[in-house]
RNA sequence: GCCAAAGUGGCGGAACUGGUAGACGCGCUGGACUCAAAAUCCAGUGAGUGAAUAACUCGUGUGGGUUCGAUUCCCAUCUUUGGUACCA
């Protein structure tokens, strides 16, 4: 009988869906596992190869631990809130609810395809009513607890798209040929910054990639510094900076705030005023990148003032310049530009004092010393005296001057803002809140507040939603008088901050999800997805979830145990796939013509799954021949039988393989690296057919290992060898640790590092034997001829090694 | 610029805590089977010298170092990829 996979993978994928095989939740006394994959934007172009990789992964990770004795949840949903499909709508009028369903389907499609254990009763979609009721009920939660608020921030403004985009978005947007300006507007801000300490010290017990965390430790950005308030000549006020190297405050020569800084222009002597009210008017043209990215010169305008260095007594010249950001610490800074090399190359553009105050080891009139491990010099006067002492201390001591003096305090302050949560878009989750004519805010009563039907999809003329125009929608009365509904929707991101704990419950109408279920199910164990998401999607979610964990919804302080970040899939011109190289290797393609199991099979073989790597057509043609004859160990060419399988004991050398497969593949599989199990299932396979073996135990136990990464061929051919239930259900092998070790073993011989000549021993043979032994090889014999051996080393069942002079 | 990761045959990659570099697969070469082809099977395949399945030399981006021994550790350097954009 012929390996014909279109045949075997559908009989296989109606028999899953028909035995409701991955159906989880129901052996609550076994030990859960929880696996998931970031669930996708259900897009048009539809999945390529690329998608499948990181989804591959998860479901043979399900598999396997089914088969090792776990209580498995392994479910997929959508993530269909989103841009292009509210873009069709205004281009077509189609509904996004219909583009969306259509999408939904066709992802399912492939993915059903590629038969992937998922528990589709558990399907969740963030666009459904049922679902969104439930992150409207967290957004009025957060508004509760004053974690959000209604601020007019200054907010980058896509005139194309009519909406707001957030700060992380604007370079992508760009890039995508929109144009973005600074604009003020009415927004909704999550308080994420008031999470800021949690977010860092809750990193600690992850077990991500270290490169993850420290992605998430910068952008969070924590800084531990002070506040200084110096002394302005001839105005009553004082200018507060923030700085983290108070130790240099004997070498601050000039002070510098931001052109938005609110004394920025009544700090202008008359002379200065001109000059001064050009530059901030010129600084508001520009949009934050221009500011911040292109500018490699710096510019800066002086304002005619003098500040007093507390610590010196000197006057200190402020001057205004954008490289100064409004929205970090005070706006203002202390300028030490012996020591910073922006400071620096802004004193020598304007010719400012450049003075030495951390030793260091050249000239800084010539080049910045920005090294903290020095110590302080120049810098004591009659109350305190920093130097020969190193940063810490210096920190310490000048921080306390300061707070003693009442010139200053302490100040930790973070890179990372809080979080703009409202978009003007249609297609979105409604934020549930009302607007009386008095001004004052009411929640909505009753949830879920759904989205009303429209004519058109076009945002207003007014920044707003497109559900500003629609009346009786937007307008109602109740008891406590005449509302207006709130017009923003929530971003993209809402609807994915909490999935992971839906799957948990997904149809629970009473409660976001049932604690009991919550506690034996959260943690999820392992959360497989690109590492694009490393910080925005992992940090909102861990912020939501760290609120509801305050609420008592959840029980855990983190969402995501383990996390494993795939390396995306190039195309075959080894460059990312995209429509416009027109690389893009398509899902349904390849599937057709190698059948799911092949695919499966080479996506994880190509290369470590955290690794980028090409995709290579020809490549799987060589998976194609392992299945053929993995296929050809059960039904021998030309054979319409299954060959039986015997009780025939194996030759101890296919035994001894068999152990070290089985000890090869759980090992590999429990760390995800799966290539080399791969690789090693072949070497059995390879040994198996060239012994001609048809041992049941060593069939079938690889047909068992094989199953969680071809999960179709092997149903089959354990059907053929006579199991009437589902391999997916069968334990997996265990191997015999005695078995796994070789009893004769190849020892390598060195002369000086180069191998001169290997010998067979048997395993633990004790050192005096070996050397014994390999002054007897021929090989060996030559080269220590009229040499005298000064050392001898024996690595116990490895090598022998002589140095000789 | 800064931060992180990585450079191994024609190609994707393998190599445990320093211990026989190149597993497995692709490709290629030769052979068997066939009228022929496909499929399958067998043998070979890092480079060089060599008649050789003898032997030796070189070889994990480059240059040094530590070591009996380095793809692995240290220093310097080049290249590539990802992240980030003056955060005081």
């Amino acid at each position: 009988m012929k390996y014909e996979f279109s045949k075997i993978e559908k009989k296989w994928q109606a028999y899953w869906e028909a035995h409701n095989t991955f159906q989880s939740g129901k052996e609550v006394s076994k030990p859960k596992y929880y696996v998931l994959d970031m669930f996708p934007y259900p897009s048009g172009t539809g999945l390529h190869v690329g998608h499948l990789e990181g989804y591959t992964a998860s479901d043979i990770t399900a598999r396997y631990k089914r088969s090792r004795g776990y209580n498995v949840l392994h479910p997929m949903g959508w993530d269909a809130f989103g841009l292009p499909a509210e873009q069709f709508a205004i281009k077509t009028g189609t509904h996004p609810k219909t583009t969306t369903e259509n999408n939904i389907r066709s992802f399912k499609e492939t993915l059903q395809a590629m038969g992937f254990s998922y528990d589709w009763q558990r399907e969740i979609n963030t666009t459904d009513p049922a679902y969104f009721k439930w992150t409207q009920w967290i957004f009025l939660k957060l508004y509760e607890m004053g974690l959000a608020y209604m601020s007019e921030v200054d907010v980058n403004w896509c005139e194309e798209l009519k909406t707001v985009l957030a700060n992380e978005e604007v370079e992508e947007k760009i890039a995508d040929g929109y144009t973005v300006i600074r604009r003020p507007l009415r927004q909704w801000v999550l308080k994420i910054t008031a999470y800021a300490d949690r977010l860092i010290a809750d990193l600690e017990d992850l077990e991500w990639p270290d490169n993850v965390k420290q992605m998430q430790r910068n952008w969070i950005g924590r800084s531990e510094g002070v506040n200084i308030d110096f002394e302005l000549r001839c105005h009553n006020k004082k200018l507060r900076v923030y700085t983290t190297r108070p130790d240099t405050l004997f070498g601050a020569t000039y002070l510098v705030i931001s052109p938005e800084h609110p004394l920025a222009e009544k700090l202008a002597t008359a002379q200065q005023l001109v000059e001064v009210k050009n530059y901030i008017k010129g600084a508001k043209l520009k949009t934050e990148l221009e500011r911040t990215g292109l500018q490699k010169e710096k510019t800066g305008v002086f304002t005619g003032t003098y500040a007093i260095n507390p610590a010196t007594g000197q006057p200190l010249p402020v001057w205004i310049s954008d490289f100064v950001l409004t929205s970090y610490g005070t706006g203002a800074i202390m300028s030490v530009p012996a020591h910073d090399s922006r400071d620096w190359e802004f004193a020598k553009q304007y010719n400012l004092p450049i003075i030495e105050v951390i030793k260091s080891p050249h000239d800084v009139q010539e080049k910045v010393f920005e090294d903290k491990d020095s110590t302080c010099v120049n810098s004591s006067n009659s109350e305190i005296n920093l130097d020969g002492l190193k940063f810490s201390e210096s920190f310490e001591k000048m921080a306390t001057w300061l707070e003693t003096k009442k010139l200053g305090e302490r100040k930790v302050n973070y890179k990372l803002r809080d979080w703009i949560f409202s978009r003007q878009r249609y297609w979105g989750e409604p934020i549930p809140i009302k607007h009386y004519e008095d001004g004052t805010l009411r929640t909505e009563t009753s949830l879920p507040l759904v989205l009303p039907e429209v004519e058109a999809y076009h945002p207003s003329s007014t920044g707003e939603s497109p559900l500003a125009n629609i009346p009786h929608w937007l307008f109602g009365t109740d008891e406590h008088g005449a509302f207006r509904r709130e017009t923003n929707t929530m971003p993209q991101w809402a609807g994915s901050c909490w999935y992971y704990l839906r799957f948990i419950d997904p149809k629970n109408s009473l409660q976001l999800i049932d604690p009991e279920k919550e506690r034996y199910w959260m943690n999820v164990d392992l959360y497989i997805g690109g590492a694009e998401h490393a910080v925005l999607h992992l940090l909102y979610a861990r912020f939501w979830h760290k609120v509801l964990f305050d609420l008592g919804v959840v029980s855990t302080k983190e969402p995501f145990k383990k996390l494993f970040n795939q390396g995306m899939i190039l195309g075959e011109d080894n460059e990312k796939m995209s429509k416009s190289r027109g690389n893009v290797i398509p899902a349904d393609h390849v599937l057709e013509r190698y059948g799911a199991d092949a695919v499966r099979l080479y996506e994880m073989f190509l290369g470590p799954l955290e690794q980028v790597k090409p995709w290579n057509t020809n490549g799987i043609e060589g998976i194609s021949r392992f299945l053929s004859k993995v296929w050809r160990l059960v039904y021998p060419e030309h054979s319409l039988q299954p060959a039986p399988l015997t009780e025939e004991p194996m030759q101890e050398e296919l035994l001894r393989r068999m152990h070290k497969t089985i000890k090869k593949v759980i090992d590999d599989t429990e760390n995800l690296k799966f290539n080399t199990a791969i690789s090693e299932m072949m070497v059995f396979v390879n040994e198996l057919q060239k012994a001609g073996c048809k041992n049941r135990t060593a069939v079938e136990s690889l047909l068992i290992m094989l199953s969680p990464y071809a999960p179709h061929i092997t149903e089959e051919l354990w059907e053929s060898i006579g199991h009437a239930t589902s391999i997916s259900s069968t334990p997996f092998p265990t191997y015999n640790p005695a078995l796994v070790e070789d009893s004769v073993l190849t020892i390598a011989v060195q002369i000086n590092g180069k191998l001169r000549g290997t010998f067979l021993a048997p395993a633990k043979s004790p050192k005096e034997y070996l050397l014994t032994e390999a002054k007897k090889v021929e090989s060996v014999i030559k080269f220590l001829e009229g040499q005298t051996i000064v050392r001898e080393i024996v690595v116990a069942d490895k090598l022998v090694s002589f140095a000789v002079k």
